[in-house]
DNA sequence: GAGACGTGGGT
DNA sequence: TACCCAAGTCT
């Protein structure tokens, strides 16, 4: 039988179809690089929760959970997740707001909300199952080309390609990427695509991803532990800590806001509900809002709950400042107590207001920032 | 397609 | 302190 590579054109780097490039892979090496990556993984990869399980809707859990955010913070979430949700029909029938109090504190809450939706979704139009292919699972809220990929193979073994964070880094360094990896998309998925491996979509991919978490990271890889030292651009040419390049980025803009904890005679506090979409969608908070050029924090704070909420108070003492950043912007969260004076609360910035005890406020979901000014309450 | 969207950990 | 980065998706 002939060696089908043996009859194919050598084409040089500078006219291949991957112009980004700097050493493209020959489908010749395809086996190599499938080979010694499984050999490596069966040695190495990592034995975590989800991959104990066959479950596509803990797997689902787990891949939604792992977007941008890291194993390490994940699996607490996880396994409580699972015992609080363990089941597609129990999340579908949830609470959106106790859906939201199970991911208190992961981030990036839109996660939570497509969950929740597209739990519905599943039993609605999907009896029950999640989806076996790409384009079902895609049809979700909340899942995009990776996470689809990542189901697929994960929970069905499906040859589907996945391009996360781990992968690109990877694949920049394997054939020596010359631009950002946002800059090549279409190129690192026909990589990722043609890599992968066939027979072993699930363990191929999966070990793919141990490899950038555990050896191929971002600072200081480990090269000499890597299946690929021999196969690899970046290790061949010692620009591992060159590769891949980042793009610019601009300074993040910083804001100030005043922040109200306003007490009734009753000795409860007033909360509310931020709107479903966008920053933070469907948490509660303290009232607040940003300090105008000029203006004193006294006068913003009295100013904010006028407009936001429709009732007037006294600003009292300083009760902490609290800074936090988020990933497009800082802020600064300067907190006074507050009396009520008089007025009727209406929800004119927010969708929903209520007056709580102290020791109520740990019903409700609180984005972090805020976890930090009820902290500083108890210690009262 | 560029910007919005959280939080924790590492240097 | 400040910045980078992490199993991305949505608009």
């Amino acid at each position: 039988m002939l060696n089908p590579c043996q009859n194919s054109q050598k084409i040089p780097a500078s006219q291949s179809s991957y112009p980004c490039v700097s050493r493209p892979i020959d489908p010749c090496e395809h086996q190599e690089y499938r080979r010694t990556l499984l050999i490596w993984y069966g040695r190495n990869g990592r034995t975590l929760p989800w991959r104990q399980t066959q479950d596509p809707y803990a797997i689902w859990i787990s891949e939604i959970m792992l977007q941008q955010t890291q194993v390490k913070t994940v699996l607490p979430y996880y396994q409580t997740w699972i015992r609080r949700f363990p089941t597609v029909q129990s999340l579908a029938q949830a609470n959106l707001q106790t859906v939201l109090k199970a991911w208190e504190g992961l981030g990036y809450y839109a996660r939570a909300r497509h969950l929740h939706r597209a739990a519905q979704v599943i039993c609605d139009r999907f009896q029950g199952q999640v989806p076996l292919t790409t384009s079902d699972l895609e049809s979700l809220p909340g899942i995009g080309r990776t996470t689809a990929g990542g189901i697929a193979s994960a929970a069905y073994n499906q040859p589907a390609a996945i391009l996360d964070g781990n992968v690109k880094r990877v694949l920049a360094r394997v054939v020596g990427l010359k631009v950002p990896p946002s800059r090549a998309l279409k190129d690192l998925w026909s990589l990722s695509e043609d890599l992968l491996d066939p027979e072993h979509p699930r363990d191929f991919n999966q070990a793919l991803m141990d490899l950038g978490a555990t050896v191929c990271t971002p600072r200081r890889p480990d090269c000499h532990r890597c299946p690929w030292v021999e196969l690899c651009f970046a290790s061949m040419h010692q620009q591992q800590a060159d590769l891949p390049m980042t793009e610019e980025r601009t300074p993040l803009p910083h804001k100030h806001i005043g922040v109200a904890v306003i007490w009734n005679p009753q000795g409860q506090i007033l909360i509310d509900r931020r709107p479903a979409a966008g920053l933070l969608g469907g948490l509660w908070e303290f009232p607040g809002g940003k300090i105008e050029a000029q203006e004193s924090v006294e006068a913003c704070i009295a100013r904010e709950i006028q407009e936001e909420i429709g009732i007037e108070v006294a600003v009292g003492d300083h009760l902490i400042t609290v800074d936090h950043a988020y990933t497009h912007f800082k802020v600064r969260l300067i907190v006074h107590h507050c009396t009520y004076l008089k007025g009727d609360p209406q929800p004119v910035a927010c969708d929903e207001i209520r007056w709580v005890f102290p020791d109520q406020l740990e019903d409700y979901p609180f984005p972090k920032a805020n976890q930090q000014i009820i902290a500083a309450l108890k210690a009262a």
